[in-house]
DNA sequence: TATTTTGGTTGCATTTTACTACTTATTTTG
DNA sequence: CAAAATAAGTAGTAAAATGCAACCAAAATA
């Protein structure tokens, strides 16, 4: 019996969220999205994916509305898979994480692709966990409120 | 042939990222350690994993220098898995997921597990991406440089 | 000393993944 | 318009990952 992927009522939401974009491919997919890649064979070609994983990945990516799949051509069979907002939202992560591989495992070659943003052309700073004044938390930080209840601020 | 672990040498981060910490268990793995666990059994009882499968996922992500395996206990084998620099600087990534989550697949029962700040005792905000400057940068907003030259804001 | 706990290991059945070849419908090209 | 090429899958099979349960030895505990 592989793969628990049937307990969607993990109460932990990053359970949650992994059990739709926590395997391998899937935030590969999302990422390729980003990047401009809508057809089918470009995902395949890009990131040398077998198909039927491929079909597999996407299809259960519309399921969860990551992204959807739009009928382009005219007369059917000509399909684009698109982010949702969902889908876009996941930016935040991809890019933590891709910040997270740049520092702990730059590619020993070549130096690692920038993301800048097109009003300065800044490279885009770490992605940091904030509080509410804009102050940086780190994991010592913070607590999980168990029993969430609404509190003023100390 | 299952799973392409093989290439290390992916040019892009979050592949690069994904090898280390892009299945089921790792990230969740690392969640439990940011929660406290430290023991085999904490983590085997917490996550209901197969024993040869955490034993697979803990000397790994040691390996990949995540986590630190630390000989407590008098004479050896009393041991606790702790969090390196490099674990815990998946913090930003967890929370972003974790606020995915909550966002996208809130558990139909009970309310979201909150993050607070101990010094505030308010939520944590969600994790942005953000430029220079401190604004709000959207995936539209970026972009990737490839050739990777240095540049003046604009 | 006897028992329990901890941190595994081993064997086997099931499920996923990968690779390759094949298929059908739709464009594109000649 | 016919032929070729492309897009988006399917299907079959082999290899690998996963899950489960049973087993094991060292250390801690009673």
């Amino acid at each position: 019996m592989a793969k628990k992927r049937i307990q969607n009522d993990d109460p932990c939401s990053v359970a949650r969220a992994l059990q739709e974009v926590g395997d391998w491919w899937s935030l590969l997919i999302v990422r390729q999205a980003m990047f401009g890649s809508r057809r089918f064979s470009d995902f395949q070609q890009q990131l040398g994916i077998a198909r039927n994983i491929l079909v597999d990945r996407l299809s259960r990516l519309v399921e969860t509305e990551v992204l959807k799949k739009v009928d382009v051509g005219e007369s059917g069979r000509r399909y684009e898979y698109r982010l949702t907002e969902k889908g876009r939202d996941l930016f935040p992560v991809l890019v933590a994480l891709r910040q997270w591989g740049d520092r702990w495992n730059p590619c020993p070659g070549q130096p690692p692709l920038v993301l800048r943003d097109h009003r300065s052309g800044q490279p885009v700073p770490r992605v940091q966990v904030l509080d509410a004044r804009g102050r940086p938390l780190e994991l010592v930080d913070v607590y999980v409120d168990e029993d969430n209840s609404q509190q003023d601020a100390g």
